[in-house]
DNA sequence: CATCAAACTCGACAAAAGTCAAGGAATGCG
DNA sequence: CGCATTCCTTGACTTTTGTCGAGTTTGATG
């Protein structure tokens, strides 16, 4: 597989160009540029103005906002398949965040003016951007509610419960507990204090690489409460 | 002036119709739907599956969180010539917020239908509802930033910076402190001790209805930091 | 103009979250 | 395999924010 194959595959896995024709997806990957990061590079910092499009072949990364004290709010993890810096591309402003790579990373880059030319070409492209977007204000919302309205256990309980499956949920290594506590809006010690309080009253086993859920109803109950 | 001229007036005092021809305009505002509303009331609840697009004639709204103990998130607030709901129109899912009238207000609804045809007609509308969507992201992104890394205080000093003109911020009657402190992610006790420690510190002066900057840069400092 | 409800003020106290320090366990690297 | 680094655990203490109760001021309404 060459470099331009390797690209038309990363395209077609994401929904921006499921409905564009195969030669000129075929067209755009000879347009797009590899990029490789390894754990911890940062791809684009908060204040700059970044502006193609970015496609996730291989790797996890995430978005995040950062204090002058160190503390960070990841605004969310981005993995294979998935496109981010729409905004970069559709606004004239900075990036609202910092992307930086949790494990070794593959992304294609496509240039600005290929993605507007292209909304130009495929009106139902911009239908996709729109609802992509749309999805984006609605988990931010959800944050928002999260870090105002809920206790740290509470925004806990509602993230292992959705992020699991069948009851359990996988911790690659990248995804530290200091890294879900920046995603749940606190720090490792708090979450820490969390999850064994849970555990405690039996609503979870924690393992080092896995949380199980033991009484989903329960979880659901804390999940649910602003307590 | 009859309904339709006033509905005309709303629509073109929107950026969505900008581009549209005015006999275009005419007949979308055939097809709109004039709504007023008493001040506390509710447009529509969160969880609810509203899909016309709202526009602002008069009067200002909240677009709120709320939570089961009482407490509210304002999310933002809406006032003349603005556009709501586009969540509602182009995705399928219920309603992330709830919307309630500030004061008497006047609405003018534009049935999905009628928006998503013209979506298909004029793709320059497509252009400029990603650009709102966008500003929304990163208006999000801002609150959670505010929410998770700075006190209080510092919210307060930027929120004051970026709401004032010519170092001066006029409250109407709607923006209580009650309401300021829900849109900041605090309750009315806690926003009122910050707006006495910036006075006491001469950086601002509080009167009923306006509060002035006396020391900009001051308050800058205060609103860059994240103590 | 008087009354009443809403908004604001303020201090005491409570709760939630953050900081710090120390020790133990797991993982990666040479 | 041993060592160093990273991650996790835990309890004590501190800070920030929220709750409560009481009193004062303002603005709307009849």
């Amino acid at each position: 597989m060459d470099a331009s194959d390797e690209a038309i595959q990363a395209l077609t896995a994401v929904p921006y160009f499921a409905d564009v024709d195969a030669a000129l997806v075929a067209m755009i990957a000879g347009q797009t540029i590899r990029q490789q990061y390894d754990t911890g590079q940062v791809v684009f910092l908060e204040g700059e103005q970044e502006v193609a499009l970015y496609i996730v072949q291989q790797g996890w990364l995430k978005a995040v906002k950062m204090s002058p004290d160190g503390r960070e709010q990841v605004l969310h993890f981005i993995g294979p398949g998935e496109v981010f810096n729409a905004i970069g591309v559709f606004v004239e402003s900075t990036n609202p965040a910092t992307v930086i790579a949790l494990e070794p990373t593959i992304l294609w880059l496509i240039p600005q003016k290929v993605i507007l030319k292209l909304l130009d070409d495929y009106p139902e492209l911009a239908r996709v951007v729109i609802q992509r977007l749309a999805g984006r204000v609605q988990q931010l919302i959800a944050m928002v509610e999260d870090l105002s309205l809920r206790t740290i256990e509470s925004r806990l309980a509602r993230y292992l419960i959705d992020q699991s499956t069948a009851e359990q949920l996988q911790r690659p290594r990248w995804a530290t507990q200091a890294e879900l506590a920046n995603r749940l809006g606190t720090v490792p010690d708090v979450l820490n204090r969390a999850l064994r309080s849970l555990a405690k009253e039996q609503l979870i086993r924690v393992e080092r690489h896995q949380i199980q859920i033991l009484d989903y109803n329960g979880l659901e109950a804390k999940a649910g409460s602003d307590k």
